[in-house]
DNA sequence: GCCAACGTTGGC
DNA sequence: GCCAACGTTGGC
């Protein structure tokens, strides 16, 4: 008998990186527009990486400790949760020796390259557009460098004329 | 560079 | 299990 694929509704995120180590720039310029997110190490953004994000989920790219900090730009995943694998590597910064092979304790997705702002969407500008208040990003002290956006949130942000090219 | 907020570590 | 100390994040 055929099966259908599992699916579920497509779902949002927002992906935070500094865009001195790697921005949307990058993205776009990488191999395949394509890059392995890794080195997260926090439980709970763990947790989104390993078990939550699938194929197809819209990302928001968001500059963090930039000038200014904002949405940069669109990006999609590219492959779902697997064993982060700079936790294995003894040479790189993110080596953690309590991550063993069977049995991860870090995650990774690929995220892909989709559009970059034409104009970034500053943090300040966020603020300001009630669509939006509910936005994670814009509580006061959250730190965790993988969140997840609702449709709605996710619609108003798509709107904005920030993602038009320039005439 | 400052510092508030948060997560983790480790002594007890 | 508590909680103080410490390290990190990240806006400003």
């Amino acid at each position: 008998m055929r099966r259908e694929m599992a699916s579920r509704p497509r779902r949002y995120w927002l992906m935070k990186s500094e865009p001195d180590v790697f921005s949307i720039d990058d993205l776009r310029r990488a191999p395949g527009r394509t890059t392995c997110w890794d080195g997260v190490r926090n439980y709970q953004a763990r947790n989104f990486l390993r078990d939550q994000l699938a194929v197809g989920d819209g990302v928001l790219y968001y500059h963090s400790s930039a000038e200014p900090s904002g949405i940069a730009g669109e990006a999609v995943v590219a492959r779902a949760g697997y064993p982060d694998p700079t936790a294995f590597d003894p040479h790189d910064v993110h080596y953690d020796p309590k991550s063993i092979r069977s049995r991860p304790t870090w995650y990774a997705v690929d995220v892909k390259f989709v559009r970059a702002c034409a104009g970034i969407i500053p943090l300040a500008r966020l603020r300001r557009l009630p669509a939006v208040r509910s936005m994670l990003v814009l509580k006061r002290g959250m730190r965790l460098s993988v969140q997840p956006v609702t449709e709605a949130e996710w619609r108003a942000i798509m709107t904005l004329p920030e993602w038009a090219p320039p005439e």
